[in-house]
DNA sequence: GTTATATTTGGTAACGTTTACATTTTCAAC
DNA sequence: GTTGAAAATGTAAACGTTACCAAATATAAC
């Protein structure tokens, strides 16, 4: 019945009668240690109810694996980035690693401060959906020779391994899927301008387009933040154009949740007045009204992938940074109608 | 143009041409150090750099605050605790502290692991929802001295500050709502036994059918676990009786999500045929089909004042635990009908 | 029973901080 | 110019581990 916290190694030890070195030695399983003495060892641990102390394991292991990664996350509002975290949870578990989640809630400063924070925990890496202002310190994290995996969102300069979605490939399905239902304008509520994956759904939004011959008219094509607001406001502007859409492209969950509201407070019919399709599924899209179609990106497996690599890169950190571009898949449900 | 990790308190002395305890003493502000050399020593740390190591100062503070708390939760899909999360992250952050998410997954080995994690992590104190079963272990943490707040569920022994909702009200207004729109045959799906809250929530249930003389029906009280999986079967069993419920009122948003999957799938014409209410509201519950009608918990506001009841009980350790009971909100939507 | 070698163990210096305690500096008062 | 106290700084011992190297013990070969 362990009363107190025990203080340490040495308390171990002393119980054991074996030096400090040798505890040290069975709780990281060296093979060195004989068979009966780690038995007297575990005994005298189990006895004690003793826990190694993570601080200042972390503190001294140089070459050793720390198995603890960090992880920056945009939104822990948004069911796509928390997908994302299980799925670095579970790979991350299966390795007996814990993971700090930093949520930097969309604010650059946060952001910042929880990569120097994540940094002087000293994890073994990080994995990473940076925004461009921060770029530069995670290079910088790269640079001294901290492991990085990016994931949604790949660096600039290439010199992380990244995970993300085809998002050019998804908002070309997406836009398709409403071209072949006849809308001929559609409107595109986008994301941030400063996120990269916001110009590349921009950019297969307008190939969709061009392909079908359909006029690109940049007027419809909308953009403020990455929030549940702005889909709010956004929309609201598309309902006061003269000559309204007969089609919404959202850019992310939040944006088209935000789209829905407004939609439903206006009371315009959705799929028949104006149909939608999002980017970003969700377990409950069917639960919608009117269930919602929309582009499924493979969060959770992203985020397994993610820390795969991370792994990967720990044990080779020289390898050259490799992409993995996961391809979207189209749920088609009842937002858009038929013919 | 700091370019490489700085080694730490050492460099940083030299180049100011002072000792370590006093880069030390400015790096905590300690108001005994003269002006100027205050001055010289941030300048070199700028130049430097220079970023304490937060794993080395958690191995050395003792009595000073570690600006660490951990923070134990059941499901990070569910986005009540997700609003908790924020909450607490929100209240930390104004106070200068990081916090260290565990989320276990309604796994209660998980949930074990990560208390132990927290605890050797030397995290100044803890906030959790907990499950019955690691009670045990929640008390151990209190009475070793580590401050532990509890979120969402009290320990049954009351012997830490804890911060929930009136559940038992809360379904005593879902029901009531029910009630008065004429419902006589009202389902409940209950979440998982285990949990405490699921048995205030039944109470509160029954409760409101004895005030209106209505017969209560165990055969119409369901329970599994607290998932969106428990909600669709539950909702199967519901729809496959012979003499069905006019009315459900589902114990959480999971649950919910499932009950209104289901009911979708087998085309019952919500809230005509069968009304839904839930526990748990959730920021797009407008647009849900129908816009659905649900028991508010305030989850950040939650989230929020755990993290000051553990700032203030780090400050004054022998306090008499501290009780918060928040009342929930009835939002009346269209998932109900109307009369 | 030596000797050589392999296997186990122990001693101890780090890791980068904080914090008593000791020492030096400053400065007001005489 | 002393003196004494207050203010500022420095020294060095922790914190609980790991990891190097040395020492001791077991094992095998002769």
């Amino acid at each position: 019945m362990p009363k107190t916290i025990s203080s340490g190694l040495k308390e171990v030890a002393r119980r054991a009668a074996v030096s400090i070195a040798t505890v040290s030695r069975v709780i990281n399983a060296d093979p060195k240690v004989k068979g009966e003495t780690a038995l007297a060892v575990q005994k005298a641990i189990k006895e004690l109810g003793y826990r190694p102390n993570r601080v200042a394991q972390r503190l001294r292991a140089t070459t050793a694996r720390r198995r603890l990664v960090g992880l920056l996350i945009p939104d822990i509002q948004n069911p796509y980035y928390v997908d994302i975290i299980r799925g670095v949870e579970e790979f991350a578990y299966s390795q007996n690693t814990t993971v700090i989640i930093g949520n930097f809630s969309q604010d650059p400063t946060k952001e910042e401060l929880y990569i120097d924070i994540l940094r002087s925990e000293s994890v073994d890496g990080l994995i990473v959906a940076t925004t461009p202002v921060t770029e530069q310190k995670v290079e910088q994290l790269i640079e001294d020779g901290i492991p990085v995996v990016c994931i949604d969102r790949g660096l600039k300069s290439l010199k992380a391994d990244v995970v993300k979605t085809d998002n050019e490939l998804g908002a070309i399905m997406a836009t398709e899927h409403l071209i072949s239902l006849g809308h001929q304008r559609i409107a595109h509520i986008a994301g941030d301008m400063e996120i990269p994956t916001t110009h590349e759904r921009i950019a297969g939004y307008k190939a969709a387009l061009r392909k079908h011959k359909l006029k690109l008219d940049a007027g419809l094509i909308f953009s403020k933040k990455s929030d549940y607001e702005s889909g709010v406001v956004l929309t609201e502007k598309i309902l006061a154009l003269k000559n309204r859409p007969t089609a919404i492209f959202t850019a992310n969950n939040l944006l088209t949740l935000g789209a829905l509201e407004t939609l439903h407070r206006h009371k315009v019919k959705i799929s028949k007045e104006i149909a939608i399709v999002g980017f970003d599924d969700v377990y409950w899209a069917t639960s919608l009204n009117p269930a919602l179609t929309a582009v499924k990106q493979f969060g959770y497996e992203m985020g397994q992938q993610a820390a795969e690599l991370l792994y990967k890169r720990l044990s080779s950190p020289q390898a050259p940074p490799a992409s993995l571009i996961i391809k979207p898949e189209l749920m088609i449900r009842k937002s858009c109608g038929t013919r």
